[in-house]
DNA sequence: AAGTGTTTATTTCCAA
DNA sequence: TTGGAAATAAACACTT
């Protein structure tokens, strides 16, 4: 079996389910969300077998979007005009590949039906968001980082990486006999670019796919509440995505999982149909914020 | 028309 | 061996 950190897969396919792939590609870019077609490009680009029989694969890749509730869809702004809408990963969606394989999860990420999630009382909901929306307000001004608001009144150490980011990802793949990871000690660049060139080509490294939200369609938080309604369906009307495996105090590393860290200075060179360059500080909340709880 | 998104059905594969 | 996750196929609707 091929293993990461080489160059390239040549063309066998790769040891890594159309989920990990996506998550990787979502979590590989600093706004932690991605237009299809760049998940696409994401994954022909570092991996060559995905270069041919692209109807089928990409057909499955969607499929997988659709039907996994571990990814959600984040909508175009009026002002962004591209085909489709923005994918993120689900902020509760956990460690689906804690079992070290990237094929296979131990168990599927299933968001609970409406009746588990929605507040008992309507006037709850509004509330909640309220406050919420007033803390991020004020700690952030108008710029609402997109995906701080999947970060949902808990707390967490300013630490969390999200286990698909790729840093974490490749933590589990290099693990050595002696169950020594890789160190985070060495600049995060440096670790994902030397350990796995292929999932880091400058170009991932950097994109600017800005969204600030202004149009009714978004919640306070900035989250565009259809979003998390996962094609209006079973799902909660404010944003309260449950992981029934989860930890409560696990964070998004939408939030935790810093931009900056991950490429402050490379060229941005990926197409970008859904990349109109906007500060990037916009997306990257404070420390400080990570740890906003209502709790 | 092409791309995107959703859904259903079936098959394949793997971990327990 | 079996249940469930993943892969594949396909139909269909919607958007750009």
């Amino acid at each position: 079996m091929p293993r990461p950190g080489r160059n390239t897969y040549s063309d066998q396919k790769p040891p890594y389910s159309y989920i990990s792939l996506t998550a990787m590609a979502i979590q590989g870019c600093p706004e932690k969300m991605l237009p299809l077609s760049e998940i696409y490009k994401f994954i022909m680009d570092r991996f060559p077998y995905y270069r041919e029989n692209t109807q089928r694969w990409q057909n499955s890749l969607r499929h997988n979007l659709s039907f996994n509730d571990c990814f959600i869809k984040i909508p175009r702004r009026p002002d962004q005009p591209g085909k489709g809408s923005f994918w993120a990963l689900h902020p509760s969606c956990g460690d689906m590949f804690e079992n070290g394989s990237f094929l296979r999860r131990r168990k599927r990420f299933k968001l609970m039906t409406s009746e588990h999630l929605v507040p008992s009382k309507p006037s709850d909901a509004a509330h909640y968001l309220q406050q919420h929306a007033k803390l991020r307000l004020s700690a952030l001004g108008t710029h609402l980082p997109q995906m701080s608001s999947y970060n949902l009144g808990v707390s967490q150490p300013s630490t969390f990486k999200h286990p698909f980011a790729i840093e974490n990802i490749i933590a589990r793949e290099y693990k050595v006999p002696g169950g020594l990871a890789f160190s985070t000690g060495y600049p995060l660049h440096n670790q994902l670019t030397t350990a796995w060139p292929h999932m880091y080509s400058t170009s991932m490294m950097d994109s600017a796919a800005t969204i600030s939200m202004t149009s009714s369609d978004y919640s306070a938080y900035g989250v565009p509440i259809k979003s998390l309604c996962h094609g209006g369906q079973t799902l909660p009307a404010i944003p309260v995505p449950i992981k029934p495996t989860a930890l409560p105090h696990h964070i998004p590393a939408f939030l935790s999982n810093s931009p900056q860290s991950l490429s402050p200075t490379s060229p941005h060179t990926a197409t970008s149909q859904s990349s109109p360059a906007t500060p990037s500080e916009t997306l990257t909340g404070p420390a400080s914020l990570q740890s906003v709880a209502v709790h």
